[in-house]
DNA sequence: AAGTCGGGGCT
DNA sequence: AGCCCAGACTT
């Protein structure tokens, strides 16, 4: 893993969140925010988003002071909408728990809404520099070639927690460019479909390169369609919603022509359920 | 451990 | 027409 620190600093992308001025702009709040977004959303959708997010909402007190409303319809179409609700929710939390400052603390980042083992551990290395495995897709991807010499990693756990943990430097700072630096080379030279090992820092020591790439038989598991979804008439709802913002929409008048009325109904109350919808009198509207 | 949850871009 | 994406939550 030795090699990546140099290849690191040449060849890593120039992205927002890794600029000082972000930092200085931002602090943990910026990470936090950034790394909500980037939860299945690729780097390239996000970053348009982002900086009128923080512009908007430059701390956790200013994001806990919103409404949801206004929060679902500032997410746009990042997908999984869910997760500004979380964020909110992350954001009065903050409030509530640690005074208005992001916790630097990986249990205390687990406790809030949202957070999971990778968002927690990526605001603790990347906004506080502290020495934790940051793991995501790219990086379980990597070990799963680099030191299994597997073609695709298995299911996510623990051990992959585990296993980055022991690669990493003992020096904090060098650790959290390691983290990165696997993050990177996952998202740009060890990519999923046709990785260019030609240009990888790690091919003299690849265990997959040197057993001559093998299938090794990992399926994936794969997404349903999304064409004729459950989530596609979500997606549609809410479209619709933000349109319409902020008036309601009667509810004759919510996706009338829907192929499956049953599906949009159901769409219709999951939205409600999950706190990203309200239907009062006049009819359904982003929630107040 | 398996299901659910967006949406766009690339192959 | 799939596949993939800086995952987290629920069951």
């Amino acid at each position: 893993m030795t090699p990546l620190h140099g290849w690191y600093a040449e060849e890593a992308r120039d992205l927002p969140w890794r600029r000082p001025e972000f930092h200085a702009a931002f602090g943990a709040w910026g990470v936090l925010v950034s790394e909500f977004m980037l939860q299945q959303t690729p780097v390239t959708r996000v970053i348009p988003h982002l900086d009128a997010w923080l512009t908007r909402w430059p701390t956790p007190r200013a994001m806990a002071a919103a409404s949801p409303a206004d929060v679902v319809q500032q997410w746009a179409n990042l997908g999984y909408p869910r997760r500004a609700l979380w964020l909110h929710r992350a954001a009065v939390e903050v409030v509530e728990r640690h005074g208005g400052v992001v916790p630097r603390d990986v249990d205390a980042l687990l406790a809030l809404s949202g957070i999971g083992d990778y968002t927690a551990r990526a605001v603790a290395v990347f906004a506080y520099g502290d020495r934790h495995p940051v793991v995501d897709t790219n990086t379980r991807r990597v070990l799963a070639r680099a030191v299994e010499g597997r073609a695709q990693p298995g299911s996510p756990s623990r051990r992959d927690l585990a296993l980055m943990a022991a690669l990493l430097p003992a020096d904090p700072a060098e650790a959290a460019v390691l983290n990165a630096a696997a993050m990177e080379l996952g998202a740009t030279i060890c990519t999923s479909r046709a990785p260019r090992c030609d240009r990888c820092p790690l091919a003299d020591g690849c265990a997959w390169l040197a057993a001559g790439r093998p299938d090794t038989g990992d399926e994936r598991r794969r997404q349903a369609a999304y064409e004729g979804s459950d989530r596609q008439a979500r997606g549609a709802v809410l479209r619709l919603l933000r349109a319409a913002a902020p008036a309601a929409v009667p509810l004759t008048a919510v996706l009338p022509d829907w192929p499956d009325v049953r599906q949009r109904d159901r769409a219709i109350d999951s939205l409600i359920a999950d706190g990203l919808a309200e239907a009062d009198g006049e009819g359904l509207s982003l929630p107040r």
